[in-house]
RNA sequence: GCCGGGGUAGCUCAGCGGUAGAGCGCCGGGCUGUUAACCCGGUGGUCGGGGGUUCGAAUCCCCUCCCCGGCGCCA
């Protein structure tokens, strides 16, 4: 049985296994801390009672070492989680080497042995959280009508800059890993309306920023008939639901990892306010910073934002040659676009971007040769505006972005068990 | 790509021209209740790599590789 259960047991006998947290040899007694999927347990190795050959199995368990064992729990207040088993077998099934980590160790040796690091109780804590995340955004996008739909990773080109993409060898061709799987769900929108996927996106953008992945997780929406502010609805609906999913589901985690849930309680309604580049601009020169209008805002001036603001909030219409090729201009104001950007707050920054994007052939056409592009790469993606084109939002979010801002981390390397960030392919 | 910091024992670091150090870990011993247990003893090194200066280089100079923090880019 698990641990979490076996802590409640107390009178009753129990059996345990996972893996050593800690071990303390006394003269009489052997104290294990065992760790399993659902936390940790004390079993305590008494030399006057316990049978020969259990006494000798918790002598050799070091620390990761896989054990199980069996006996009465009883009542203890110096024990973690106030109750213990008393043993009355211990069982080796597999004793660990020297375990490398033993706490102390700096962030590049922990990452070269982060196949073994992950098993910390703190980033079991973040993995759990994740789930709990993604749980709720999934069954927030299943309940009001969205179609969960596998987009390809393989693509031929680029959604956002072609300077940042992965390339792979496609049976002599050029291929590469997909930024955005945005266009194909525009293509998908005209049978389903509704549609979300979650995929690894890549961008080999060599940012040193805490806040960057080569390979990180994409939550992406289109859908059809909707506009800029529809969307906008959704997303934050959709962080909400996620926030209000953890502190339910996830609250253990939370206190594991020091979090403070006073920010994700006023998160946890998807009231988000909404300014506009011209007013955060307009703020920004209230607060002292320099900037024209024009000029993007960067993680500098995002920060300044963020104190303003107590809860998540949006960014809109910002200069239409600060965003890509496909978002729509504002009919009343052809210089901004119907974009925006969702901003955590703590100085968290940009978790959501998003857009009603172009939906007429000649004027995707016009931005396309604007921006320099060759029409060509992009035929089928103008081909939509020739068939039945409407108007038409979504976003993307990033899930790691969103996982860091909830469970409070200070960096995103943590927010997923194997990081692809710096140069750092391996393990 | 740019700016800054750093690579010395398994780990965290000190040493910064004159015989390679500490703490932790690990191994052995002790201890009837530990909470990162404690006490005693032992173990431990291509000083990131290459070249140069010097009687002598971990230390000074050049090249190079790697890591960390930040910026830009974005999610």
């Amino acid at each position: 049985m698990k641990t979490r259960r076996a802590l409640g047991l107390v009178g009753e006998e129990a059996r345990v296994r996972g893996w050593v947290y800690r071990k303390r040899d006394l003269g009489g007694k052997i104290f294990v801390v065992v760790r399993d999927s659902e936390g940790v347990m004390q079993v305590v190795v008494d030399r006057a009672t316990a049978p020969p050959e259990a006494v000798r199995a918790a002598e050799a368990a070091t620390i990761e070492s896989a054990v199980e064992a069996w006996g009465r729990v009883e009542a203890d207040p110096r024990a973690p989680g106030g109750a213990e088993l008393r043993a009355e077998g211990f069982v080796l099934h597999s004793r660990a080497e020297d375990f490398p980590i033993k706490g102390g160790e700096g962030v590049d040796y922990l990452l070269d042995v982060r196949h073994l690091w992950i098993r910390s109780r703190r980033l079991t804590a973040v993995w759990r959280l994740r789930h709990v995340a993604l749980h709720a955004m999934r069954r927030y996008l299943d309940e009001n009508g969205w179609w969960e739909v596998s987009p390809p990773i393989l693509t031929q080109s680029a959604v956002e800059g072609g300077a940042t993409l992965f390339e792979v060898n496609f049976f002599g061709r050029k291929a590469y890993l997909s930024q955005s799987a945005q266009f194909y769900l525009e293509a998908l929108i005209y049978s389903l309306e509704r549609v979300w996927s979650l995929t690894t996106s890549f961008r080999a953008e060599r940012s040193r920023t805490r806040r960057h992945l080569y390979e990180y997780w994409h939550l992406e929406t289109e859908e059809a008939w909707a506009r800029m502010r529809d969307s906008m609805r959704v997303a934050a609906e959709l962080v909400a639901a996620a926030v209000r999913g953890v502190l339910e589901g996830a609250s253990e985690e939370l206190s594991l990892l020091g979090r403070s849930t006073e920010p994700l309680e006023r998160a946890a309604r998807p009231d988000y306010p909404s300014i506009t580049y011209d007013e955060a601009v307009e703020l920004l020169r209230r607060k002292g910073v320099s900037v024209e209008w024009g000029d993007d805002l960067g993680a500098d001036e995002e920060r300044v934002l963020t104190g303003y603001f107590d809860t998540p909030f949006f960014v809109t219409h910002f200069p239409k040659h600060l965003k890509s090729f496909y978002m729509k201009p504002d009919p009343g104001r052809p210089e901004v676009v119907l974009g925006f950007d969702l901003l955590a707050p703590e100085g968290y920054g940009e978790v959501i971007g998003g857009s009603e994007r172009e939906d007429r052939y000649e004027a995707l056409l016009a931005r396309i040769r604007e921006e320099g592009l060759n029409p060509d790469e992009y035929r089928w993606y103008l081909d939509l505006r020739r068939y039945g084109s409407v108007p038409h939002s979504g976003f993307g979010l990033g899930v790691d972005r969103l996982v860091m801002w909830i469970a409070g981390l200070d960096h995103i390397r943590d927010s997923l068990p194997f990081p692809r960030f710096r140069d750092r392919i391996y393990p």
